[in-house]
DNA sequence: ATAACATTACTAACACTGTTAGTTTTTAAA
DNA sequence: TTTAAAAACTAACAGTGTTAGTAATGTTAT
């Protein structure tokens, strides 16, 4: 082994923790030099900035929220898929905000194919599920960016402070946008199930 | 006049102009001090600290996009008024999206009860446009955070660069969100109508 | 084992950032 | 015109990401 055993996935392992402590705002490169045992500049013979790093935390973070996902929705369908995946969503943006914010911040980091195509993967799970409902392709796409926008709107602005107000629960509120987003899925199978047989 | 006829207001209007121009995250007080033609040191005579100019922009751009939205829907009611004031709301993102950020900044900011006032004066008009529907005040609010949600969650999403998958037109995606929403509006008010006359 | 080579760590420095203390200039009021 | 307040200045501190140049380390081949 050389040097001091740095590898990338140590590095985008104990940047993310170091992110997940003290916030994304408040990362430096000098204090996950510490943590690391060396000095920052010894770093840049691993990355070539901090957008490797910002890059490295947000791949970790893409497939750790795919895995709660994925977790969360097994062996159910439909239904009650969209309802565990949606909560499995809001927690882990409630126990992970800062790892997120990494997420929501690659595609201007990168649009690079093989980043791309992570991101991509990242979505499986909620593909997949979105797709459980026997529609058009093309209204399933339609859909899934309206969910999409469900899903990040909501917790974004929770995390950022927003939904203070304390007389309307916020458990409710989140509840009444994901039902309405399960009723708009039956519709629109009843829609184009019934023009499927012109 | 005093000094250099520095005021709260000129530094807010030129700081959101140096936001506009370089972006928020390359924003700096001591660019700011330049094109002010004073020394960083001397713009704490007028503010305490970075956050101030944050919450000073953001206020700013609060009022910006609330009168956007206003002018949007005005003479409009109902189906029409969701409609115009979604593609306000997006072209101002559009237009401005780091302005757009510090208004999603604020609340983590300050939680005073005169910035939360502002900020509820800023959701005026949307509330306005939501309240058109006959609902319960309860699924009022229930409804207009989803509303928010959806709005928000999109055009956050599609200014981080999602959303970039060419063949699916992104302005059908985001009429067909609206369309949902106001489908969505419809029923509730036929439940809650219905439910009415029992 | 030892010489050669690549890898990796180091020190020192640069150009930035926000912010504070202390001092001087400018302006308005008595 | 003196006095007091307001607002500008200079200088500095501690922090940031990053680079150049150098020393130490590990691996490989002779």
């Amino acid at each position: 082994m050389k040097g001091k055993g740095l590898s990338p996935e140590l590095i985008a392992d104990t940047a993310s923790r170091l992110i997940s402590e003290k916030g994304l705002d408040n990362f430096s490169v000098r204090e996950l030099a510490v943590r690391l045992n060396v000095k920052a500049a010894s770093l840049y013979n691993h990355i070539s900035g901090v957008e490797d790093i910002n890059r490295a935390v947000g791949q970790l973070a893409v497939n750790r929220l795919n895995e709660a996902l994925e977790k969360a929705v097994s062996g159910l369908s439909r239904d009650e898929a969209v309802r565990a995946l949606s909560h499995a969503y809001r927690r882990f943006v409630k126990e992970n905000p800062d790892l997120y914010r990494t997420i929501i911040g690659l595609p201007l980091l990168d649009d690079s194919e093989d980043l791309l195509e992570i991101r991509k993967l990242g979505l499986e799970t909620m593909r997949k599920v979105v797709a459980m409902y026997d529609l058009p392709e093309k209204i399933t796409a339609l859909f899934f960016r309206t969910f999409r926008s469900s899903l990040h709107g909501f917790n974004a602005l929770e995390t950022a402070g927003y939904f203070s107000q304390a007389d309307i629960d916020i458990e409710d509120s989140y509840n009444f946008m994901i039902e309405g987003c399960i009723t708009r899925l039956r519709e629109l199978e009843k829609e184009y199930c019934a023009s499927k047989k012109d």
